[in-house]
DNA sequence: GATGAATGAGTCTTCATTCAT
DNA sequence: AATGAATGAAGACTCATTCAT
């Protein structure tokens, strides 16, 4: 066969990545073997091996394209410039529709990944520095709502970013694991937790 | 030979189970072999069949006792009647201070668990009802919150409970990923988020 | 099972390296898989990746042994202070009958070895200390001759050494590849060669 | 498309043996992979499939290559009628100059053919009838050193030849793996060993 | 009760070869 | 003729678990 067009290698990687998705989503990391994502990918061993050179690869890949993709989807929420509890509504509305799709659960893939970390330097590295980046984003904001006179002058934008950051992945993980969490509930107990006189 | 006295049998399993741990902890829960563990303990590979039939058994045994352990640090903090932030600022201390040992780091247990949670049945319902009486817990603070004129009188506990409960696992994600996280920056950005006016 | 006895251990050794070896011989030593060994040494895979923990080791501990054997044999030989063609008459002749035995063929041994160690370090340096400490010991004939009068005062001793190391070493190579040659042809051609007037 | 012309085919083949020497001699006839030889031949797989049709027609075509070549340095020493200790200097220097090349070298081609042949009928009997060839023409010096009085009338001219062949066969082996012998060290001591008085 | 050697199914990965384009 | 992507059988090695002693 001649050579393969680009278009055509990045769809077949696509197509890869997928698979292996479908396959993390079902089994875990771990317990996903390689056969098990070459038959979902429908293509041969030398094949998957020829686009990704280890399992290892392959799941960093996959991380790495799920961030990619929250990204994708975090970021034009942000520009819309939200108050706390809106970005919060929409942020976990986001991730909740993400997670509605049957092959692709954004929850579940986050779980996984922050397991994996702790062990891979490579993966611990790029998460960190996405979440890091994501969170300087929510501090710029905060600090939009200090001039806005949303927040006091002298609040920490800073710790208000890492507070609505919590927030947003600790949604991930009680959404995942206990259930009966949505955009609505968490949106409202802030605005309730903000309403509160002090 | 003789039967050995319970006292014996269950200071062997705890050593097994410290053993699990301290493994798991360095490797994650997949790439820890029993060997790994077996040799960690100090006991024969038939010993710690003979405490634990299998190494679901074990990992299972491991999460479940970990639970226990943040259980029995979690329920005295909310007996002592504290407001939303200052609940925040204890339970995310306590985690925080188990976090510093260098063998027991709740952060990375509360990672792999549920992580593994996803493809096991058994763990996933055992950890939902922990957290899921946790939540509970919360909720009747929230309740007393209200009593108290700390929260609007139409507040919803229930709400409030998944919000403060998503803080604190969201907690424990960023500060095992991202870092740079501690009980004073989250409990004094709830603070702001309450203060800012509305 | 409880401890085997270190008797027991080195008995299980000795199948495994004698298995491994019978595979060598006749599928060369990378054609050979652990596979063949593990189903002629008549264990399991993790019983011999128990003894040798990878194919690399098994080989190098086959060369090694092969080559303890063979110093076995000659140094006897050397202790009895034979003249040069004697010398070559007697090494070759035991080299020779090792070869008679169909399981354990020195000579096809050694062709294995050498085309090895082209690539193996380690196996490399075993085997160039061995030869090298064979080659000093004809080196001390040589100079035993001197004093005898077999050699004239002002000869090499190790010139003459590598002189016969290299004869011996050719039979090795000349008796596998082309066949039909033996210990009375080299001595004899040895002896002609010194006999001829010059 | 047009064929190619005879000259050009032969040049491709040779320079995807040329390829194959230079694979071979890093990494040993098996441990090389076609794709290596595919690289180093900067020709495509299938390119180099039409010129050969398997990896073991591609060793076989390579050791009988360096064999011819051997054969066309090795002639025309002969033809000069040397004396014994001259043949060995001019043969044992010969193949020295060769090996002296880093990207040929005889030594470490003779070990690695020699391996193979242990387990390629075919190869065995390239190299075993190209051997004997050269034994042959050793024998027609040998008996022309009897005609002139340099060996006993009655000397076996076949002994000889045999001897002389393992003595270079021998000096392969043993500079390939001990290292430290040339020409002169081996012209000497044969000659040393002929002057010792018997 | 305890031991630890042994098992063997299952994993990841490679690589000679083919053949659609 | 030439290309190089794709194939898939086979290889080295691991590891949860058992059971003879």
């Amino acid at each position: 066969m001649p050579k393969i067009s680009d278009e055509k290698r990045n769809a077949r990687r696509a197509q890869i990545l997928e698979a292996a998705w479908v396959c993390f989503q079902k089994e875990g990391l771990h317990a996903t073997t390689m056969e098990d994502i070459i038959r979902a990918s429908g293509l041969s061993a030398g094949a998957v091996y020829s686009y990704f050179k280890s399992k290892d690869e392959l799941i960093i890949a996959a991380v790495t394209t799920s961030l990619t993709q929250l990204r994708g989807l975090l970021e034009p929420l942000l520009a819309r410039d939200p108050l706390p509890d809106q970005l919060i509504h929409q942020v976990v509305a986001a991730v909740g529709t993400f997670a509605a799709r049957d092959k692709y659960d954004l929850r579940r893939i986050a779980l996984l990944g922050w397991s994996e970390a702790q062990r891979n330097e490579r993966l611990r590295a790029t998460m960190r520095e996405f979440y890091l980046v994501f969170r300087k984003q929510i501090e710029a904001a905060a600090t939009r709502w200090k001039k806005a006179g949303v927040l006091k002058a002298g609040a920490s934008a800073d710790d208000v970013a890492k507070t609505l950051l919590s927030l947003i992945l600790g949604f991930v993980v009680q959404s995942a694991i206990v259930g009966d969490v949505d955009a609505d509930d968490l949106a409202g107990g802030l605005r309730q937790l903000a309403a509160g006189r002090r």
